[in-house]
DNA sequence: ATGTATGCAAACCATTTGCAATGAC
DNA sequence: GTCATTGCAAATGGTTTGCATACAT
């Protein structure tokens, strides 16, 4: 796989940020961003924390949330909140932008490819503002959901 | 203003729902929604919860925080969470929807026109989903942090 | 009369913070 | 040797919950 040239470049990325800011470049840094780009897909702090005690290395919450603080603010991860109270993260790099498709009833989340939504119908519009990301959202219900609910209709017509 | 108009469509339309649902058609829930549709912009529930005080309205918390559920439920108030920890939200009915610019410096939210964003790059391509409402949201550097980031650099060059 | 909705206060839980110990530089 | 970073535990604060009371039906 070419995940390795992947974990490179952003660890690269990574270091060329810290450099900069005059930040220390600690193993548990490393680790973690090596850990967010082992994976696809959406993560919480609390499953990050979990799946890196079972690789067998322990940091703390604090470190993780000061770590991904960092991450955000260099560009290789991205925050959602997609309507709970607990926040959502996503490898940015090498990820093509994508909408999500929540689902109001059961809360599962899939995502869509979106073209050039932005840069055709946005980005030409702003004026004083330097875009550094952005997300779209789309909210309804999905189509498990949505049998279930014509399933349930059906069997208990009115209520 | 014409805003009694709106006010009695989305007072219907919020009987339509309790009624539908047996839900009880208390004072409080009218109340709450006809506030709502008293100011424009965002509010968060504290806001919420102040200015109806200030209007010698009392509720409580938990009221608020039920009946945002009824409204979000019928599609008369949006949800939005811009990157903190509170939840903002913002009149769903005969507002035209509008992406979000949020500075992540400043955490300002703006609103700017996305014309037929959606319909004409996505509608289309979503199967088995069956969409509610969408949001798009812009992060980035907004002009007035913009312009003290320069400033602070010229001063000083370097770090 | 009945049971839903309210208000209050306590509980919850993701996130933040303070501080002593660690370790990158 | 310094001082930023870590880890732990405590604090914070938005949101949720439990329960007695009020009130819509």
């Amino acid at each position: 796989m070419d995940n390795a040239k992947l974990k490179k470049q952003v660890k690269d990325k990574f270091t060329e940020y810290l450099t900069f800011h005059n930040c220390r470049k600690t193993p548990e840094r490393f680790a973690i961003l090596d850990h967010i780009y082992s994976t696809k897909g959406h993560f919480d702090i609390n499953s990050l924390y979990k799946s890196m005690i079972d690789i067998n290395f322990r940091v703390s919450r604090a470190t993780l949330y000061n770590t991904i603080e960092l991450l955000l603010d260099c560009g290789l991860v991205v925050k959602h909140q997609f309507g709970g109270n607990v926040s959502t993260y996503e490898r940015a790099y090498g990820n093509d932008n994508h909408s999500h498709l929540i689902c109001i009833a059961c809360g599962n989340v899939q995502e869509i490819k979106n073209g050039n939504l932005f840069a055709h119908n946005q980005q030409k519009k702003i004026k004083k503002f330097t875009v550094h990301y952005y997300s779209m959202y789309i909210y309804g219900i999905c189509n498990k959901c949505d049998q279930e609910k014509k399933t349930k209709t059906k069997n208990l017509p009115q209520k």
